[in-house]
DNA sequence: ATCAGTTTGTTAAATAATTACCAATAAAAA
DNA sequence: TTTTTATTGGTAATTATTTAACAAACTGAT
């Protein structure tokens, strides 16, 4: 049973996605058990912040054995929430948007895509992986019809405000953000943006930066 | 001129794309000046971070005024390198590839999208903004002749390490990675992870303990 | 059983990041 | 010009995060 704390810093749920991709792949290679020394060495983590982040749901652990890799990827899974299902919406049905659509991260995340939205008339009616692309004023009766809880953003900035209001109207719980912008919602609706373009300008910065650092070599 | 200090804290780095957005809303809403107490209500931050964040690349303010808008615009876009083009090729040319391909954000950001890569023939000789994709075989010799710096790599998981190590191999300086998977390359090469599913399972977590804290209540 | 060797969970120490504070100084008002 | 007000840049205090240390406890071998 998990520990109940419920104020765990955001640094160490970023790293739970991690833990359970690289547990994963020891399950896949057929070990076991893994110590958190040789976990930290693969993670390139130390092994005292594994164990300091695991401890904060559990001691999954055993002293002299280490932690059983199955077991431990099984109780990270339940505690990211993988195993329940949330049915999910694309908004915006672009290039983006379709290659969301298709992207195959979806399954053993436990979001199930559900339906399509765009304003393009163009692009409404087509259909990727057996979801049809629906007119954007269908989208509050398909909301509530089909029990969706979370919306994914794939518009351009302009409409994503809009966007996001009439997703919240609709007591959506979740949105996973793909424009750039930061959206204004509810304080009970759980925002996770994805900025592609401060993730390429973080790398524009390292570039020029080792750059810099090697002309004043 | 630049204060030379090479030791800025990643949690520093990763906020001045953001502060760069904000500043060019503003720019274009007219606004000319701001302080950091203002530009730190917008944002979200204290005024006390934005100033000491600000500070670790120079005074870019005047007491009494605060800061030029457009001014410090232009000292961020040349602190992350944005004047500064890159050269970039695609490699892995199915539906994020095709996405990413398509992405407006590169205007802006200094990269340009100079070729496209895939190993499946159905896709090789196709256009994307006129873009060709090309066989993956043609990629080093490209690579070398159209001055490519920048790979982005957007294949499954288990191709994504050998098309790293190709890159490196041709002495590309970053990669910009959509591949689920952490890669090995040699420590001048900078890579810039875009983990789409763990942003999804972060998002996961939060809607799982919002439902269990609702349930406690 | 007993014992040597591992390895955890937990507490303490060290490091990093954020926030508060304030003297210095420029802008704006008088 | 002088005074008042605003606001920075930098330093100090606080808070958060990471790492180190170690007693407790399990494994596996003898």
């Amino acid at each position: 049973m998990e520990k109940m704390r419920s104020n765990i810093s955001m640094a160490v749920i970023r790293r739970l996605p991690k833990y359970y991709r690289y547990l994963n792949d020891l399950v896949e290679k057929g070990v076991t058990r893994i110590s958190s020394m040789e976990f930290g060495r693969i993670l390139g983590f130390t092994a005292s912040q594994i164990r300091q982040d695991l401890n904060c749901f559990g001691g999954f652990g055993q002293q002299g054995y280490g932690y059983n890799v199955e077991e431990l990827r099984d109780e990270i899974a339940n505690i990211l929430g993988l195993n329940k299902t949330n049915n999910a919406i694309i908004v915006g049905a672009g290039n983006l948007g379709q290659a969301i659509a298709n992207y195959s991260g979806f399954r053993g995340s436990g979001f199930i895509l559900k339906g399509m939205f765009d304003i393009n008339p163009r692009l409404v009616g087509i259909s990727i992986r057996d979801i049809k692309i629906m007119d954007i004023d269908e989208m509050s009766e398909f909301i509530k019809k089909a029990d969706i809880n979370v919306g994914i953003i794939c518009t351009p900035k302009e409409g994503a405000q809009e966007v996001a209001d009439r997703l919240t109207g609709e007591r959506i719980k979740a949105i996973w953000n793909f424009a750039p912008t930061d959206l204004d919602v509810p304080e009970d609706v759980i925002v996770e943006n994805v900025h592609l373009s401060e993730s390429l300008m973080v790398l524009a910065y390292l570039m020029n930066q080792r750059e810099n650092a090697e002309d004043n070599k």
